[in-house]
DNA sequence: AGATTCGCCTGAGAGC
DNA sequence: TGCTCTCAGGCGAATC
């Protein structure tokens, strides 16, 4: 389930091997994953060179040559890896990038609610893009700004840290490890935590999603980096996916209730 | 408007 | 072994 630190782990490996090369062929197995993939794109990528790869929230972007960019979110299986151009398709393979220099970079969903999408190049903005929040390095992501955003909600604070349009890129497991983190409760309502614990939840969003990408990500079922390395931060989660389990801190069991039908991992003792 | 719920998908794991 | 059931969840759409 790749969140932030996993797209940007990847968008590094893409970085690292794709930029300045060119696109020579795009194979489409299947005629779109979330939504239909547009009808002339390969048309308007193959030849293009890739200039730049940024990423926006958790939507990775590949910027080409003549101002046109492809568009790509992992969804909750996706995944991205390159491999010599002799690659036969398998299983949930539905993209293919042919490059310039001998591989090819694949796209496989399983879940198949991965996005690709492609911005034409007069193209300024994209309706999925459109309402995005800040990113959480952002120098917007303040405790204050954070404190005006929360004030009138009376929503559960995790699923205010998951709304996208607020702050984008976190998922349920990177929520779940900085509540722990700043000892907030996740069902406390936004409009009741104060300035102070703000204060604690910020650096420790900070934290949680550094470590995470400087540990490769966590590999949970499919993600794996572009290079099919496994990441190795799912063998430092102190709550997610450890029901049960002594919590870190005090040794309290770990607690798992629903949300918003999700699992949140939570220390019913040390968080507040 | 804010809050809540639903549905898209397939594979893994549990239970019989 | 093989079938059925449940769960995982990002996020847009629909509803209240």
């Amino acid at each position: 389930m790749p969140e932030l630190p996993e797209v940007e782990t990847v968008a590094r490996g893409l970085r690292k091997k794709a930029v300045g090369h060119t696109i020579e062929k795009l194979v489409l197995h299947r005629s779109g994953l979330r939504f239909a993939f547009p009808i002339h794109m390969a048309m308007a990528v193959e030849g293009q060179k890739i200039t730049k790869i940024s990423r926006r929230s958790k939507y990775i972007l590949i910027h080409l040559k003549d101002g046109g960019v492809i568009l790509l979110h992992l969804g909750m299986s996706g995944r991205l890896f390159f491999h010599k151009d002799d690659y036969t398709p398998v299983k949930h393979d539905h993209v293919q990038f042919y490059l310039d220099n001998g591989t090819c970079l694949i796209f496989n969903d399983a879940r198949r609610f991965g996005v690709l999408d492609y911005l034409e190049p007069k193209q300024k903005q994209h309706k999925l893009l459109d309402n995005i929040g800040t990113d959480p390095f952002d120098d917007t992501l303040t405790p204050q700004w954070l404190l005006e955003k929360f004030r009138k909600r009376q929503t559960p604070l995790k699923n205010l840290l998951m709304d996208q349009k607020i702050i984008a890129g976190l998922g349920n497991i990177y929520v779940c490890e900085a509540l722990f983190e700043s000892k907030l409760w996740p069902a406390r309502l936004g409009s009741s935590v104060t300035l102070p614990e703000m204060k604690k939840l910020v650096p420790a969003i900070h934290k949680v999603l550094k470590a995470a990408i400087e540990a490769g990500g966590s590999s949970l079922r499919d993600y794996v980096q572009v290079d099919g390395e496994m990441g190795f931060f799912q063998d430092k989660f102190k709550t997610y996916g450890r029901e049960g389990k002594p919590c870190p801190r005090c040794k309290t069991p770990i607690e798992r209730f629903v949300q918003q039908g999700r699992s949140t991992f939570a220390c019913p003792n040390c968080q507040k």
